[in-house]
DNA sequence: CTGAAAGCGCTTACAG
DNA sequence: CTGAAAGCGCTTACAG
């Protein structure tokens, strides 16, 4: 049998109305009665119904996603980033409308709007902010709440993951575009490169095409230019992807010359792919959180969520360094 | 103001629980009052409320979604029929789960099951069958309720568009694996070419991975080789953005030397594309309701959703053919 | 701080 | 074939 909020109030000793209040964290429930009303759901391993809360609230809540014009909605991240939302919206049973690049024409109320980091951001907020319309944003920016992976982090991490392994000649390939993902990637990776131990170590850093085709081109070229790096930290999966094509047809053995490593964690771009992995389901989870708290006008919150570095066949021990 | 069963119900002076029928299309309607019913609906613009209809439904409807294991649940066409698939069910207010590649541990009850076409298809339908779950599937099988793209009109069409441009030297890249839409495409484009008025022509096929990269590597190789086609069909879209991407280093210019078209509709994935276009929200749409009649017991149909060519930037008049 | 009650928009036995 | 009524699982004024 389902268990409902009555059950609840019953072996709770309290009325539904209670329940709910709990649920909801309104204020104006007593200390004891919302630790026993906590504790009886806990008990009993309660879930409120998602469809059910949405149709008893007066007022549906909508959040609209708003993509901006350069982001490549068939990107494999995106696609997966795009999914998680949508499990993170039936989860809360929220409606919501992805919006047209131009917003002029939407009529519909949107309680909140999720976008993602864009080249015209300061527009875009300006436009929510004319209309009245609450939101929260994946990437960064000082004016509304953010979530955003720890790319800064990351790129350390992708460096200290290589370093252990005795490489000492580093590539870093990267997308052209000034992307703030991009650009803390390259900073991290920098930095913890420069504060090695073992010697201050520059990686080389090329700029292209964000795509499997771009690392492909990249990779190709600085190979055929006479780059012979040890190690390879790629911005994206996706580029990671190209470069590993490109060493293949060039007959370069991965990971025994040269060891290759992503960003995002879409392992299966790839089988055997080392990557420093995002937490999407978590990142998922918090803009939408932003989002319905913006609902409420909460305070502005910067979340920043943890990467990990994921292992694979791509990584492997530095080749010897040549004597000197 | 929301407009309601009990509006339609009082406009149309019948109750609320007559308009539900109507709704649901049960038999048990006077065929005057549901033609009265419906167009009281129609005239307001009433669309029910799948919340609502989710929620006062005693058993749920969930429907899994089983992805085989050589499905590639990152390219840009799964992506996209996975969110029309989503946006369905979510008009539907249908519950969905993702299962799992093996089903053994899944107890939760499901309702149907949805499929893409897999090697292991028969197995998985063994497996449906002796648990008695109904399913639909996108693909083929004569076992099942399908939907699929008009594979083998779509390879027509690709040729009659070709030829229509005046092509006289045909390249077909299309996938190594034996996938039945690669088989119907390579088979219409064959046929139609075959019965060219012109004189029969036939096209040179070469087969490779399916991905951006696979198309890559046969266009650059084919160039390499010496091939020299007026026009080229591509199985996937994918294949023609990794072809154009061989031509642009090859220093080829589409569609002066060569034309490019491709397979899928998507676009976005690279400006100007043609290609011959998949009706993927009428797929999504289709598959959702042979699963949910699947639940009825109904019979056993056969969909194929019609394609169109999209015109594109990569489609030219064929160059001169060299006199003999 | 809390309960009783109405209501969200539909569906579905139960009668007739 | 159709209506009246109960119910899906919650939320929210309204009283107290």
């Amino acid at each position: 049998m389902k268990i409902t909020i009555g059950e609840i109030a019953r072996q709770a000793g309290v009325s539904t109305g209670t329940v709910s209040r709990v649920i909801n964290g309104k204020p104006t429930v007593a200390t004891d009665t919302r630790a026993t009303v906590l504790a009886v759901m806990k008990k009993l391993g309660y879930e409120p119904d998602p469809v059910a809360r949405e149709l008893s609230r007066r007022t549906k809540h909508t959040l609209g996603i708003w993509v901006g014009a350069g982001e490549n909605r068939l990107s494999p991240y995106f696609n997966v980033i795009w999914r998680a939302l949508l499990r993170e919206m039936q989860v809360r049973a929220t409606q919501f409308v992805e919006l047209p690049v131009d917003l002029t024409p939407v009529r519909r109320k949107l309680d909140a709007v999720l976008m993602f980091h864009c080249a015209d951001i300061d527009q875009r907020l300006a436009t929510l902010w004319r209309r009245g319309v609450p939101g929260a944003l994946i990437g960064h920016h000082p004016n509304i709440s953010c979530v955003a992976p720890d790319d800064m982090g990351g790129g350390r991490l992708a460096a200290e993951r290589l370093l252990a392994l005795g490489h000492w000649d580093l590539l870093h390939l990267t997308v052209a575009d000034e992307h703030q993902w991009a650009v803390d990637r390259a900073a991290g990776f920098t930095a913890a490169l420069a504060e090695h131990r073992g010697g201050s170590l520059a990686p080389t850093i090329l700029r292209g095409g964000g795509s499997v085709l771009g690392g492909y081109r990249l990779m190709r070229d600085a190979w055929l230019q006479g780059h012979r790096p040890t190690g390879i930290f790629c911005a994206t999966d996706e580029m990671a992807v190209g470069a590993l094509g490109a060493l293949a047809d060039l007959g370069v053995a991965v990971p025994e010359q040269v060891s290759v490593l992503g960003f995002d964690g879409l392992v299966d771009l790839y089988p055997g792919l080392a990557s420093v992995a995002q937490d999407i389901p978590s990142i998922a989870h918090e803009a939408v959180n932003l989002a319905l708290n913006a609902i409420e006008r909460d305070a502005i919150r910067h979340v920043i969520v943890p990467v990990q570095v994921l292992e694979g066949a791509t990584l492997g021990p530095a080749r010897a360094r040549p004597a000197r």
